[in-house]
DNA sequence: CGTCATATTGACTTTAGTCAATAGAAGTGG
DNA sequence: CCACTTCTATTGACTAAAGTCAATATGACG
């Protein structure tokens, strides 16, 4: 993941994921691109957002990849969603406060920072936005079901590689995937957190889809000769990615 | 659940919970009591929505327990949510389509219809009103993430026990709950396909909860003897359902 | 060169799943 | 009202998936 976050204006990268949506009006674009924010910068590993915080921004991912997971009582962590470029990572704390869950920067990572008054002013100018807003919040929420449906149901294999699917996809159309590889940040230890499972069955399960030819992994730059082959395997469906127009689906 | 739908009026439900959000002025609260609705009744079992149905209304639960669930390739099904009398079960149908989930009936239901033409144009009316839509859709994927914390890092006992919690305070808070017990609908088939376990491993847990005194379950109507042991045991806290006014928790 | 995080491996345990049988309960048609 | 089917719940015996503990690599980094 490239870190300058020059090559793509941070707020093209959300007027063209809207695009998805419907078509925007060149006023429209120009609010959505005219919202003020200011960039951060976070190393891998470090914490973005904390869990119970009470934030009056909303944080946008420029570069790079971030997770939200959640801390239990007792100290266990479950990763329940991840972003990629293009991605809010709490677009939800516009209205929902505090925040239930924590972020933390997988990669290197820019994020822009979106004060709400500004994204309220927004909505003010243009209360057509807010079916776009509403529309990200329900293709957040389609995630979480995939992954609801990807603990309860599949096994430690298949999760793993519908956990790779799904950056595929999602980086692909961010422009990330590249001969087929992107580059994977998660540690095992990651992985099994976002999995539910341990580190120690993440690395067999990574095994055996090596031993398949189903993955090449080394160093965090993953090479899928197949993806046709791991999406049978992950009995993977990219609907709920909705990446072409909704209009193109509707048609 | 008591079936007649007469004794709330199916508006005053969803008025009653967006309050949560925040205060609405009278005009709001008239524009959402008189979006209109069509009523439908459905038994316990019966399908309401089915998975990739493209449709134009969204469903409120007027009366009777709703879920959610998807459908894998191998025919597996992964029970992801449920609803309450004043919960939508697809609001998102409002900006997603294709639906990738079902709804079912859980116990014997009314459902109110309201057309989508319906919601946008009480948002034309009232842009306001996005907000607290939002906020709806925001609690629901909150509820999913706390769910995939569940299956990810709680016990088969744990993940029933924080299943039984969370009807409780949603019921309760619905006006439901009556000497510490309600009626919990699901079947162990349906609890296996919520909680991702079998139904024999479901029956074995029940038991074991029965055993520690935590739940007197029979014939679908749960008491609960201590509440407080039974979310200690659940490790659940109740803070993601959001119950208070957002006003009196910023405060 | 030593330290720390990450990855890998082996041996063993635990949780939960599978298969199969039985027992209740509820609903249906005659 | 009863025989019959069909769900639903329960139990036992066995299997399999995944977790735990512990040791050892491997590799990046200061």
């Amino acid at each position: 993941m490239n870190p300058p976050p020059r090559h793509i204006p941070s707020a093209d990268l959300l007027v063209r994921k809207l695009q998805r949506f419907g078509p925007l009006s060149e006023s429209e674009r120009n609010q959505i691109r005219s919202l003020p924010s200011r960039v951060q910068e976070f190393g891998r590993g470090q914490v973005i957002i904390d869990q119970g915080e009470v934030t009056d921004e909303s944080s946008l991912v420029l570069s790079g990849i971030t997770f939200r997971y959640k801390l239990l009582p007792e100290g266990a962590r479950q990763i329940v969603a991840t972003q990629v470029p293009g991605d809010f990572v709490d677009l939800h704390s516009f209205v929902l406060k505090p925040l239930d869950h924590a972020i933390a920067a997988a990669s290197h990572v820019y994020i822009a920072k979106v004060p709400h008054a500004a994204i309220q002013s927004m909505l003010d100018q243009q209360p057509r936005l807010a079916r776009y807003l509403m529309w990200d919040m329900a293709l957040d929420a389609a995630s979480s079901r995939e992954w609801l449906a990807a603990l309860g149901k599949r096994t430690a294999y298949q999760q793993i590689a519908h956990l790779f699917c799904e950056l595929y996809f999602r980086l692909d159309w961010a422009g990330y995937v590249k001969n087929a590889s992107y580059e994977m940040p998660f540690t095992q230890a990651e992985l099994a957190d976002a999995c539910g499972l341990s580190t120690v069955h993440v690395n067999r399960s990574l095994q055996s889809l090596r031993r398949d030819r189903l993955i090449m992994l080394e160093n965090h730059a993953l090479f899928i000769p197949d993806i046709g082959a791991l999406i049978r395997a992950a009995l993977f469906d990219p609907t709920y990615l909705h990446l072409q127009r909704e209009d193109a689906v509707v048609s």
